[in-house]
DNA sequence: TATTGTTATACTCTATAACTATA
DNA sequence: TATAGTTATAGAGTATAACAATA
């Protein structure tokens, strides 16, 4: 059985990983003020960059948004000169996201200012550990994008688990006191 | 200069930290649907029971949340009867959250699960180097804990990063076509 | 019929500020 | 005066569903 006393919050993967996530955001808010959309419009940048977001849904996706909040930011990073939406030759529903040189320019500079951030949070480890660590990031993120979309994650730990929690309405109830 | 035709969304840290913490409370969501709050209110649930939960304040801050927030699970967990508020005797401002026998026998099975969850995060590792990882991240949170705070994150990316972003009312523009 | 993208709407969640109590 | 907690409210963010275009 467990033993409270040597548990600790500091030991929760799930909790350190939020800490890292909202750390990375929060320093990435204050690099992108001119990116539309915040660290996500970055990542949309990104994507758009290097060729990767050819079809809103799937980027959506990718990034853990919702497709119609994709319409709102690339709307926004369009009106930013940053992007352009063009219809795909080869299936004229699906819209290619291309950057501008406007928005290859906006992406190089935060580009460099996110490798900064990177290196400032991975500061503690030793330098030669970096890429390492970089690359089991890398590969654990892959390997869960892989296996979420089938949920199998949550057959594993539990019978209980239908993981597509719907918004339980009773969640946060109508405070009466 | 960069090279757009190198770089991926893939191998971007900010990104991949995403995904693994958006898998994880994916993951979470399905295995704490008898706490009140989800995965946070698990998390308060942990502190709970390890101790280390005396200030609704110091929490919030520590699970990223405001402290008006912290009123909101609180109420839930204690109305679920899994902890119960009592006024710190040392300084009578304060509220400590404890944990109930029930909360302890919820917090156990939760805990397991979550532990079940970790495995499967962690699963493309050799088996060997996942204390090592573990703790790795641990040691990278602390540290972002310990600087954040003070923002020194962004003097060190850009001296135009005023990190708490006031929530620009003009991010997402009203939409007129 | 199924899917992409869009739009409007409704809902959830969060931040803000005012208030009480303690210090 | 300053801080912890609470509360109500306003606002930002998100999901939902219907629609048009395309497959």
């Amino acid at each position: 059985m467990d033993d409270a006393a040597e548990q600790s919050l500091s030991h929760d993967l799930g909790f350190n990983l939020g800490v890292l996530f909202r750390a990375y955001v929060k320093a990435s808010n204050g690099v992108v003020r001119d990116i539309p959309g915040g660290p996500r419009g970055y990542q949309v940048l990104v994507a758009a960059v290097c060729g990767e977001a050819g079809n809103q849904s799937a980027l959506a996706k990718r990034l853990g948004i919702d497709r119609s909040v994709m319409t709102y930011l690339v709307d926004d990073l369009e009106a930013a000169g940053l992007v352009v939406r063009r219809p795909d030759p080869d299936d004229r529903r699906n819209r290619q996201i291309l950057a501008t040189d406007r928005g290859r320019a906006t992406w190089e500079r935060a580009e460099q200012d996110h490798r900064a951030i990177d290196a400032h949070i991975l500061g503690p480890l030793p330098e030669a550990d970096v890429p390492a660590f970089r690359d089991t990031i890398e590969r654990l993120a892959e390997r869960v994008n892989a296996l979420d979309p089938l949920d199998s994650a949550c057959e594993v730990v539990s019978d209980l688990a239908a993981a597509a929690v719907p918004a339980d309405p009773a969640r946060r109830a109508p405070r009466t006191r």
